[in-house]
DNA sequence: GTTACTGCAAAAACTTTGCATTATT
DNA sequence: AATAATGCAAAGTTTTTGCAGTAAC
């Protein structure tokens, strides 16, 4: 099932293994997939298992403090945002480092570009990818 | 591996498999997934394999004449774009149909804010998600 | 005749779920 | 004490690969 959490609507309990899986996200402006979150974790001496990594990104993707970016066709890296407005990101294909940037003058002109074809409920994603000056050498 | 075609560089042969692919995916403006699309040729009497339509879809993104997006953080959907220019799509949520769309000076804004970064190899995705008129009702 | 393509079955890669146990409140 | 979180094992998805047979050139 799509966004929905596990169980249902209950209160979240700050655990050993959340706490750790936010203060590493916190910690770097890297995207990383869930496996390398878990490995990690694990190298760190911190004790997560995989599933507990995955339910807990996909709770922070849906608190909205975590984004997500499309690395090649078959991969999703995860990024602490924190609450910070709508941005988006320049993002190194080989390291995950990331900077956010946003650009309102271009944000009006796709929402105009686009608002004549009638569609409602209009989101958007851009990522800019490219090789960030470390991985150059 | 993530774009190498099957084997190696030889000449793509035309089959009765692949023109069928291609004829699906030109005969609609829609983003569908791999499983839609032979479930699709399946229905409309064609014969053409899973694994046969996951291999020419590799190989038109390859060539370049098939985008995709990403649906969810799941599903990658494919749509013919033909040889055309650089451009982005505006992509209903529920039925695919899409429409492309492009502006000149969003690009130059966007990679002006992304330059001072250092990157390079830059390459983006811009995809607009909503719901078509048709969809709304 | 040579070489690429097909498609099944099997494997691989990634993510989610069931459930008994443990930790948090 | 009540209930949410954990993590293993198992199942579910989606995509890729091995390979023997088939079709295109």
């Amino acid at each position: 099932m799509g966004g929905m959490r596990q169980g249902g609507a209950h209160r979240v309990r700050s655990t050993l293994q959340r706490d750790a899986i936010a203060r590493l996200l916190q910690s770097s402006d890297r995207f990383r997939t869930a496996q390398e979150i878990h490995l990690q974790l694990r190298s760190a001496g911190e004790t997560a298992g995989l599933t507990t990594v995955y339910r807990h990104l996909q709770i922070f993707v849906d608190e909205g403090v975590v984004h997500t970016v499309r690395l090649d066709d078959r991969q999703i890296a995860y990024r602490w945002c924190g609450q910070s407005a709508h941005h988006h990101h320049l993002v190194c294909r080989r390291c995950g480092v990331s900077h956010e940037f946003i650009d309102a003058e271009s944000e009006r002109r796709i929402a105009q570009a686009v608002e004549i074809q009638g569609f409602t409920e209009l989101d958007h994603n851009l990522d800019v990818f490219g090789v960030c000056p470390k991985c150059q050498q």
